[in-house]
DNA sequence: GTATGATTGAAACGAACGTATGAGCGAAAA
DNA sequence: TTTTCGCTCATACGTTCGTTTCAATCATAC
């Protein structure tokens, strides 16, 4: 078994790339199956429900993506700046190896009601206390709900770049192409840390 | 006929209030109906169908938005700043009245689908060109790619933000809450236009 | 009053969905 | 060989969906 291309990983394969070209909703258990060319059944016996695929899917490379966002953290040493803080928050997620999972994950992060009970206390609540720490410390000034506030922004960069990297090219004439993906975190990096050195705002809470 | 409180109104408002909290997918047509206490065939009388009402909606909002935007491009002089420039394009999204348009508006800007084929081009490309024109001008030295990214990136902002004002105070004990609508446009604005102001990235193509 | 056209009502349609069932299959264990 | 067990198969269940139908109702014009 767990040969690459038995059920189980035809069934996430196919699901990571449909789920991203079609949303969560868009997609359905036939689709999922008909692409991966296995049995109907086969869903709801390796996965209990289609709820059940989804978080499989979610979890398995959110892990991965925080391991890295805290190792890249750690290397960065005692005193990391801005841009190391914010390129190891954001890179491991935009550099995401599989073309089909950079819509997946703008998918998931647009997802409220998928987000919030079943991803985010469980997988993003430490990740962001310690970029909120790490970045409190590297920019002493801003009060910090104004660093959270500013990470929120980020990752609204972010997920918008992901969720739309496979259609905005198409509506500007092939500018905004995110397939040079180092290019594009240090792009987007560039314009998050920038942002993060503005003065705070006046009532910042 | 047209009073406020009418059939064709009870549906809109209903229809709003529900897409936004629960997506377009996560609402069906009796939802709204029941919400709205009209009977199910009034929507496919007043509307013709489910895609339609939602166009109606799309356009209804999108409009006296943008002919804001470009009041406020106006108005602001020949010579605007860059937060000038950027505060008449996210301020009247953002400072949307009622509360219940704030995640709608969350939803239309995160669903590619929808967005490309029915609004983009009917209805956003010459609001872009505009202001990444009014950008390029008042920065000149950003290749206009890359403003074009830049203003990619601050959609993102402004999209996330709207789509998880009502959840994210939620999961921070209430600090990033967004009833104060002018502060979260200053502090929004603030950070983009920051931003903005960062030096061009080398291989910007 | 009566006819007319716009609107609303209850009920049903076919399709697609997630899920469940139980027989059948093949390889490893006995 | 026989048994066992993990897995796949075709098929169907019950629900919900968007949409349709057509009779009933209402306000207005004649």
């Amino acid at each position: 078994m767990s040969e690459k291309g038995d059920t189980k990983s035809r069934i996430l394969d196919a699901a990571e790339k449909l789920f991203g070209m079609n949303g969560f909703d868009g997609t359905s258990l036939r689709d999922i199956t008909t692409a991966a060319d296995v049995n109907l059944a086969a869903i709801n016996y390796h996965f209990q429900s289609k709820d059940s695929l989804i978080d499989a899917i979610v979890v398995r490379h959110i892990e991965p993506v925080n391991k890295k966002r805290f190792e890249l953290l750690e290397a960065a040493g005692p005193d990391p700046s801005v841009e190391q803080i914010l390129g190891a928050f954001m890179g491991p997620v935009m550099q995401v190896k599989a073309d089909a999972l950079v819509p997946l994950i703008g998918r998931i992060l647009s997802n409220p009601e998928l987000f919030v009970e079943r991803v985010f206390h469980k997988h993003l609540a430490p990740v962001s206390q310690r970029f909120v720490e790490a970045l409190s410390k590297a920019w002493p000034d801003l009060p910090p709900s104004e660093v959270l506030w500013r990470l929120h922004f980020s990752v609204g960069v972010m997920t918008h770049t992901m969720l739309w990297g496979r259609i905005f090219p198409k509506i500007t004439n092939g500018v905004c192409d995110i397939s040079d993906r180092d290019a594009l975190v240090e792009r987007a990096v560039r314009f998050v840390a920038a942002g993060f050195r503005a003065p705070a705002s006046k009532g910042s809470d």
